[in-house]
DNA sequence: GTCTATACTGAGATAGAC
DNA sequence: GTCTATCTCAGTATAGAC
């Protein structure tokens, strides 16, 4: 896997076959097809290495000294920009079965479950113990997630030195997203809220019962 | 194309090959080639045609009597999903290439860009002559774009009979959307509208200056 | 300029021997 | 677990008919 990422980084994503993955690795075409199905399970393979990482900062971060909501939301969305800032082609492989519910690496199928339930388990992480009301909470962790990949999308694109375009959006969409959430309290806002939350449950968008997902505690 | 579209339809996408489609078409191999230069070439082309098919249903729905936004917006949405109901298979292709910036065929890239700008202008065209304070007009069209992308990926998912529950969260997104609107107006939101507004600009999400896509006159 | 016929290349993927 | 041989198919190339 090392080996194959590392030639998609030099030479490119479609550009590198199998065969050179194999040849590199010192290992027959058959034997790089015992340990990967295709070519997109090595990137899978990649991120959930991602993942792992990811988890791994966003523990030591809160840990490191009591944060406020904002900065844990921010904690956890630079992190994860700082583990794949150099691999925005590869990101790209992510994204390509998105539309396709039968294939098993798309992120929305019953296959990719785990990977997608891990996130959620991250984000509600980094949401912590904060006193939210139960149905903002209920749907909080998917609403991030649902940012985070339109985050990653905005950073494929995004040419910027840096990528620092990216940083501004992240900075941007935290502040206003935790704004928007105290002025949510206000009395005006709440039938409004109420119908957010009943389309999304009716969308199914969003688990019926108010229960988050949660981590399984380390070791 | 037609052609091609059928067997799409019913042998599946991966599974027809173009050398079964130039069969079909009594075409030889190189003659489709000749036309298309690759199989999602195919489906661009199919979906060119579902463009120009809803720009016309918009304009005889809205030429067919007066109707206030919010039946403006849910004919737009309704009459796409009326056109693509049946090819919800074929749609996936489309989102294949969302996260590839160099991909032709990338909605989000510039070779896509008059596609796209065709999208925006038949949903202008259901915005309207509404009164809308400008910043928000200046960003409509492209949320409401973003919308339709989003249900179309529902949709796709969506194996509900008729895909019903496609249709349910088109009617509340609509319904929500048009009540948000008009909450936007209120002085307590007026802050946080700006910072959506300096958000967006800033990531270039929306055009810096506050006009918007016309369609050129028919004909 | 529109196409047919045919052959070839490259690469992802698989079967089955060892 | 690993390798070799093979398959399939997208896509290209080419030469020529009309």
């Amino acid at each position: 896997m090392q080996t194959a990422i590392e030639l998609f980084r030099v030479r490119g994503l479609e550009a590198t076959t199998i065969r050179e993955i194999a040849a590199a690795s010192g290992v027959a075409l058959g034997g790089a097809y015992y340990y990967f199905a295709s070519k997109e399970a090595i990137i899978q393979a990649y991120y959930d290495g991602v993942q792992a990482e990811h988890e791994q900062r966003v523990r030591e971060g809160l840990a490191a000294g009591k944060l406020d909501l904002k900065s844990r939301l921010l904690l956890a969305m630079h992190t994860k920009l700082d583990i794949v800032q150099g691999d925005r082609k590869l990101l790209a492989a992510l994204f390509r079965f998105t539309a396709e519910p039968e294939h098993p690496l798309s992120p929305l199928s019953p296959s990719t479950r785990s990977v997608r339930e891990q996130s959620l388990a991250i984000l509600s992480l980094a949401i912590g113990e904060e006193r939210l009301p139960d149905d903002i909470r209920s749907v909080l962790p998917m609403a991030l997630w649902a940012l985070q990949m339109g985050i990653l999308l905005y950073f494929i694109y995004d040419t910027s030195d840096g990528q620092q375009r990216t940083r501004r959006l992240v900075d941007g969409a935290v502040t206003l997203l935790v704004r928007v959430l105290s002025l949510a309290k206000l009395s005006v806002l709440k039938p409004v809220r109420g119908s957010v939350f009943a389309l999304l449950r009716d969308a199914e968008l969003v688990p019926a019962t108010l229960s988050t997902a949660t981590l399984q505690p380390k070791e």
